[in-house]
Parts: structure tokens; C-alpha cells; sequence
RNA sequence: GGAGAGGUGGCCGAGUGGUUAAUGGCAGCAGACUGUAAAUCUGCCCUCCUAACGGAGUACGCUGGUUCGAAUCCAGCCCUCUCCA
């Protein structure tokens, strides 16, 4: 393929390429290029934020280049201070490897397993020692550290920044030395680190890498990036039915963001589909449409097209087909409705149970409850609260 | 080492002895409206018991103390920030 068309390939999407002309001369090379890329050893569960980045990854493999998959074990002692802003509490080895294998079951859904390296950056960090870190650490200034914004931030709204958070950066730019990275690929939150690798690679008088960025994806609030702690993400093995309602409670303008960061569609269509709203059409059409590329690429074709029914039906306000089921033993022989709901695991509290059935928030078998003194005995119900959480509760 | 400021519910942030389970905002939940979207409006928003009325237990960095009564006063401790050295 000609560089122009990889090099187009490569820059889809892309928030910000350095250096341009570094990357060509590197393709030009025609050897594959080896494509770092750092994840957090803390969170298992690979949400759509995740794939911005991944879906590069797939692309320069699909390209012929080989991916480094990174995982951060040894940096994950500190924590990357990223948009964060406190530390973290470090994780034991056992955690780590059982995230690490969750990480593969779920990042080789993606990316191709024989053009990926999974590897751990405690395997040279750790030989590191504590004269290593010292020498690292007397490359950088202070003053550099606090260039970056977050930093910065803390630093001014009278935050607490613990030193060893400096070394964040550092190891991360060391890895690039240590991995030989022609390319390394972050959200644009990571440029500052990405940069750190060139430096350190410089210095070590290796060739620089190039540091590509994507955008970071907003998570279903529209307002923070997607992350398992916010809880506005939208995780790659969710069930299909959970992933496609997801996406359809994104909010008209947020889609578009989504489908340019997510979709494989190409540009072109992408642009007819805008056209097509602008004159007119539902976006709720196009949603679905995205939605069920999404559940696609992470179930199958069928399961998209069960989501779309699940997703009318409730719509309708009937009961989907997929309620969990629950067993619940009667004590007494009955049930108070606010124990049952606790139980179930559809209310948090029994006082929170009530309120729900004082807004009218809760149906059994389809029937509003308004009777809060409502005692049920044995046999078998569907409860409902609100419009998403069901439960098919067998009472024994 | 010295001086000062501060630590309140998921987050931000009021509150300086008694209608304070703690104003307000954000987030969240439920309802209405819709395209189960967003926006908007209404209500809820510590836990437990109660159909309800009502009751009980916890909670304002930690530990003690003063008081009939403390988030509020006192002492010690822990933590954070600012300025100086």
C-alpha cells in the first residue's frame, strides 16, 4: 500500500500526529514498527473510551505493524496522576495478574493476537533499582514537571502532589527506551507522557518515537471522559441488550462524537447520515444504526437485532425477556413489598424502596403498586423500578 | 524550624452551643413530557422498624473532655494547603 493511503489510514481520527514527517520517513522504512501503547493495570473492564484507542491499534496491525501492549504493573504502584487528583492505593501482585488475563480476554476482541506482544513493565523497571530511579529522575526539572497541565492545576488550586508522582511520567517515557517504540499512542490527556518518551529516547540516543493522540471520548453524561468510576461508560462485554440501550441514552449531539470516534463507517457516510438529519430524518434512526454496529462488533449481528427488539419493547412499557432472575425465601411465610424490593437487589434501602413506591416507580407483573403495606406470598413475579431495573422473583 | 489557613453527607460548599439529619449547587433516583434521547418541569435524595401516624440508630478528620445539650467550645493527635527559613 502506498505510504499516503496508510498515512491517511493512520490520521482518521487522530487528535494529534508528532512528528509527521518522522512517521513517513518510518513507514518509508518498510519494516514493521513496533507500536506502544500503556494501560492502567487497575480497570479490567474495557469500555468503548478504551477502543478509541484500541481500534488504532487494530489499524497499524492491519497495516503489517506490531502492537506492544502495554500494561503498567510497575507503574501501577503510583497511579498514573492523569486527571486525577488524588493518589491511588497500590495493588498486589495477585490483582494484577488476574487483571492482566481479564485484560487479554477482552483487548484480543480487537486487536490480532499474533501481531500483539502483551507486556509487563515491571520486567525492567524493577531491575531499575533505586540508582536507576535516581539517575532518571536528575534528567528532568521541576519546572518541566509542572508544565504539565495537571500538574500545574494542582499545583495552584493548592492541591496535594506527592513526589513520587513526578516519577509517573518518567517510567512511562523509560518504557519507550526500554521497548525500542517507533510509535506510541495515548489519549490526548497522555501527551505530556508521550512526549516524556522522545525525551528519554533522545537522551538514551535511540531514535524518537512518534507520539500520536486521540481524543478522549466523552462517557454517556457528555460532560466527563468515559470511565468505570464515573460510571458513564459503556463496557465491551456488557450484555448486548445493555450496551445497545446504552448508546440510545446518548443525546443527539454526543452520537455524532461517538459515531466519529467509533464507527468504521466511512467518512463519506458519516456525512450523508448528518445531511440526512439536517433534512429532516430522525437521528433516533441513525442511533440504532450506530447502536448495532457497536453490538455487532462485540456480540454478533443477531444479538443487535435482538437488542432492538428488547429496546421496543420496553419502550412499549412491557417486560423484556432477559429479567434476571432472583429467589427470595419467605421467612414468615409473607413479604413485606419494601423487604422484597431490597432483596431483589432492585432497591438500594428499604427506605429508598418506599420512596420509589411513593413516586410510582414500582410495578409488579406489570401492575403499579401504591399500597406500601403490600405483603406478597409464595409463588412467582416480575418487579419492576423505574423504567430499567426488572427482576423475576420466585418467592418460596 | 516559624507563622497562618483548613479538613462537613458521592463531589463542591454553607453552617460557629439548642425548631440542624445539617442551607444551597452538582451528581443520582422516580414521575411528567418525549424518540425509554437530550433539554425542561415536579418530587425524592443516611439507615432501620411502621400501611400510616410515628419511632430508633448512626453522621460533620481521629480520640478524649466541658455542657441538660456540640458539626459548633476545650485538649491532644492525624492529614492538607499557603507564606517565611
Amino acid at each position: 500500500m502506498p505510504i499516503n493511503n496508510a498515512l491517511a489510514i493512520i490520521k482518521r481520527g487522530v487528535d494529534e500526529l508528532l512528528i509527521e514527517q518522522e512517521l513517513i520517513d518510518k513507514l518509508k522504512t518498510g519494516k514493521p514498527l513496533r507500536v506502544k501503547a500503556g494501560f492502567d493495570p487497575t480497570a479490567p473492564d474495557l469500555h468503548l473510551g478504551h477502543t478509541v484507542l484500541l481500534n488504532k491499534l487494530r489499524q497499524f496491525q492491519d497495516l503489517g505493524h506490531q502492537v506492544l501492549f502495554l500494561i503498567g504493573d510497575f507503574t501501577g504502584m503510583i497511579g498514573d496522576p492523569t486527571g486525577k487528583s488524588a493518589t491511588r492505593p497500590p495493588l498486589t501482585a495477585e490483582q494484577v495478574k488476574e487483571n492482566a488475563k481479564s485484560y487479554s480476554e477482552q483487548v484480543f476482541k480487537i486487536l490480532k493476537p499474533e501481531q500483539t506482544e502483551v507486556v509487563f513493565n515491571s520486567a525492567w523497571l524493577n531491575d531499575l533499582g533505586a540508582t536507576g530511579m535516581i539517575k532518571l529522575a536528575a534528567s528532568q526539572t521541576v519546572a518541566r514537571m509542572l508544565e504539565r497541565d495537571d500538574f500545574s492545576k494542582r499545583y495552584k488550586g493548592n492541591q496535594p502532589i506527592a513526589i513520587h508522582e513526578f516519577l509517573y511520567p518518567l517510567l512511562q517515557g523509560y518504557d519507550s527506551v526500554a521497548l525500542k517504540a517507533d510509535v506510541e499512542l495515548g489519549g490526548t490527556d497522555q501527551k505530556f507522557n508521550l512526549l516524556m518518551g522522545r525525551e528519554l529516547q533522545k537522551q538514551a540516543g535511540q531514535p524518537q518515537q512518534c507520539v500520536l493522540t486521540m481524543p478522549l471520548l466523552e462517557g454517556l453524561d457528555g460532560v466527563n471522559k468515559m470511565s468505570k468510576s464515573l460510571g458513564n461508560y459503556v463496557g465491551v462485554a456488557e450484555p448486548a441488550n445493555t450496551i445497545f440501550s446504552k448508546i440510545m441514552s446518548v443525546s443527539d449531539e454526543l452520537m455524532w462524537r461517538y459515531i466519529n470516534l467509533l464507527s468504521f463507517e466511512s467518512l463519506d457516510t458519516i456525512e450523508q447520515w448528518k445531511r440526512n438529519v439536517e433534512n429532516g430524518a430522525n437521528p433516533r434512526d441513525i442511533k440504532v444504526g450506530f447502536a448495532q454496529e457497536i453490538v455487532t462488533r462485540f456480540h454478533s449481528r443477531a444479538a443487535a437485532e435482538e437488542a432492538l427488539n428488547d429496546f421496543n419493547l420496553r419502550a412499549k412499557g412491557g417486560i423484556p425477556e432477559d429479567v434476571p432472575a432472583v429467589a427470595i425465601k419467605l421467612e414468615s411465610g409473607i413479604i413485606g413489598i419494601a423487604q422484597l424490593l431490597k432483596q431483589a437487589g432492585l432497591a438500594p434501602s428499604t427506605s429508598e424502596a418506599y420512596r420509589a413506591i411513593e413516586q410510582g416507580g414500582v410495578r409488579i407483573d406489570g401492575e403499579k403498586i401504591s399500597d406500601k403495606g403490600l405483603k406478597l406470598g409464595a409463588g412467582v413475579i416480575v418487579a419492576q423500578v423505574g423504567k430499567r431495573k426488572f427482576a423475576r422473583i420466585t418467592l418460596a
